[in-house]
DNA sequence: TTGAAAGCGCTAACAC
DNA sequence: GTGTTAGCGCTTTCAA
């Protein structure tokens, strides 16, 4: 039907090795052979056929993203859009493909990553993995195939991965209270299992220390889930024993839950942050401080490395961190 | 390298052709040779190769989409990710991969779009156009190469799209309102040049006929952006003439900006009205009663009919249009 | 530097 | 029903 190689070749009146030549850019190709074979091309409107090619390299230059389901609200955070356009657009650059689905379960995921992984489908694959996915990270070590985490791992010395440094955002968020005058300041995690809001409790009462501040206890809590409701009953369990100077979350969506309890109840002044910049944060009244993760560039880097990976196999196991920015609003401008 | 349907072939004593039958199911193989083909299968843990079949069969089973890169705040719409939700999940169903692609601009995006089709990258391709998308669609019907769009195009006609009745959509919530005893309704709509601004305010008019309210051209505004401070403008131009005991918009973030003026002034119970239902919508105080357009099940109906084209080549241009839900919330409990 | 030819893994006539 | 064989369009030895 169309265009293809051996048409080229004889239009150009060169082999078909030859037209394949051009098209891989061997470096052993007379320059003007090139041309002709470019004008042909040209002429002929051709474009080689990906399919062909990835036969005939084993390779299809495709990534695959496997997408948790999960929970609506989780899933509708924008976090996943950004990060999936930060790992397209670097794929793009560099010709690759990117290729995405959703899971239901841990099990379909594990299913889907095999069939990517057998079908010979795709050369690398991008997970999304907050939780702690055991099984389809140590299929994937075991088959040796390559592939790249977001978030940090369980065993962070022999995958590849990309992170924000939540230990130094949140100690960033408090330090830039405490230099704002607040002293009392409460904390409002996720779950206390999850490396993440670990890590970002630690940096908290790192800031605390660093700044002579004594912790207290009764003003931290965690919260079972990343909702609004959770945010607003930690809040209430705070309140019931004191009004604290301001207020550090791990979510934008516990910060509104606590933001409520705070206008239900008339009291004023309490600064508010949350974490993620989502644009919930950006159109509440009043708007809310919050630590952008820069999803984009977590998808970024998450593409770079595996590309690198796919292009040097021997490369050795790396990670980036990724840097995190306070988006100050209204909430600390009380 | 890999397992091989001739290893299969050689295990169970059969042709690799039989095992190709197999493997596509073909009706013509008899049980018992099945069941020793399906036996090797799993006895070497074989999966056919995807890309081979594609070559063979001229049909890579790839969807392909593009999203266009626009302004953040649409981008980060949970409407596109909900949409490509729908579409990835029906397509797995029915065995389609989908490969993404963000675009800059148009003139990017129709590079991608032929480099998809000349490349036999993507056996068909979805467009979420909401711009006037003239290049992109043109050059597709020029070539043939199936296609789907997601959004009303401007010949309805010769294309296969998909989009919600907003016609009826805004009927609803007018009529809505008006038996809730609301009559003094005011419109604030997105850009004017727009079909769903147009069908929507055309449904309005016709919900306020219904209902013999006289319409009021003081009391509806058309915005030049789907955001919050147009929607500011448009409330406060509203205002300026009188305060009206509803208000409908197009848009959640228009919907966000009005209500924004209502409580700077101190003005209660008025009720308002969003379109999207955008998790904005869910986490106002008050929560914001809001449209939801199904995005998901824009994108399930936009795969299907692509799918279905692809296997009847000769299917005739139709489309789908998928019902919106009104949400009630507080915003219409005052 | 270029060409001839085998092969990547699967499918689809065509034969039997 | 099943096997034989010639591709699908490109890459890559191996020779020249």
């Amino acid at each position: 039907m169309g265009i293809t190689i051996k048409d080229i070749a004889k239009l150009a009146n060169v082999s078909p090795s030859t037209v394949s030549r051009v098209i891989s850019n061997s470096p052993k190709i007379s320059q003007e052979t090139k041309e002709k074979v470019y004008k042909a091309m040209k002429e002929l409107n051709y474009e080689p056929n990906v399919i062909a090619r990835s036969l005939a390299n084993n390779s299809t230059r495709i990534l695959g993203l496997i997408l948790p389901t999960s929970e609506d609200d989780l899933f509708e955070n924008p976090f996943f859009m950004q990060a999936m356009k930060g790992i397209s657009v670097y794929a793009q650059k560099k010709g690759y493909y990117i290729m995405y689905a959703f899971s239901e379960n841990e099990e379909k995921e594990l299913e889907f990553i095999k069939h990517y992984v057998r079908s010979k489908l795709v050369d690398g694959i991008i997970l999304f993995t907050s939780r702690q996915n055991d099984k389809c990270i140590s299929y994937l070590k075991n088959v040796g195939h390559p592939f790249v985490l977001i978030g940090r791992p369980e065993q962070p010395n022999d995958v590849l991965w990309v992170d924000n440094d939540n230990f130094r955002a949140m100690y960033n968020v408090v330090d830039f209270l405490v230099k704002k005058g607040y002293k009392d300041i409460a904390f409002i995690g996720g779950p206390e299992n999850l490396y993440v809001t670990r890590d970002r409790f630690d940096g908290y009462r790192k800031a605390l220390q660093t700044h002579a501040i004594s912790e207290d206890d009764k003003v931290v809590k965690f919260a079972k889930h990343f909702s609004k409701q959770a945010g607003y009953e930690a809040m209430k369990e705070i309140l019931a024993y004191k009004i604290p100077q301001a207020v550090v979350t791990t979510d934008d969506l516990l910060a509104l839950g606590a933001t409520h309890v705070l206008n239900e109840l008339g009291i004023k002044g309490v600064a508010m942050v949350g974490f993620n910049n989502t644009y919930l944060a950006e159109y509440q009244v009043p708007s809310l401080t919050s630590v952008d993760i820069n999803a984009h560039k977590l998808g970024e880097y998450a593409a770079k490395l595996l590309i690198e990976k796919l292009q040097k196999k021997d490369m050795p196991y790396t990670h980036y961190i990724v840097d995190t920015v306070l988006v100050e609003r209204e909430s600390t401008r009380l």
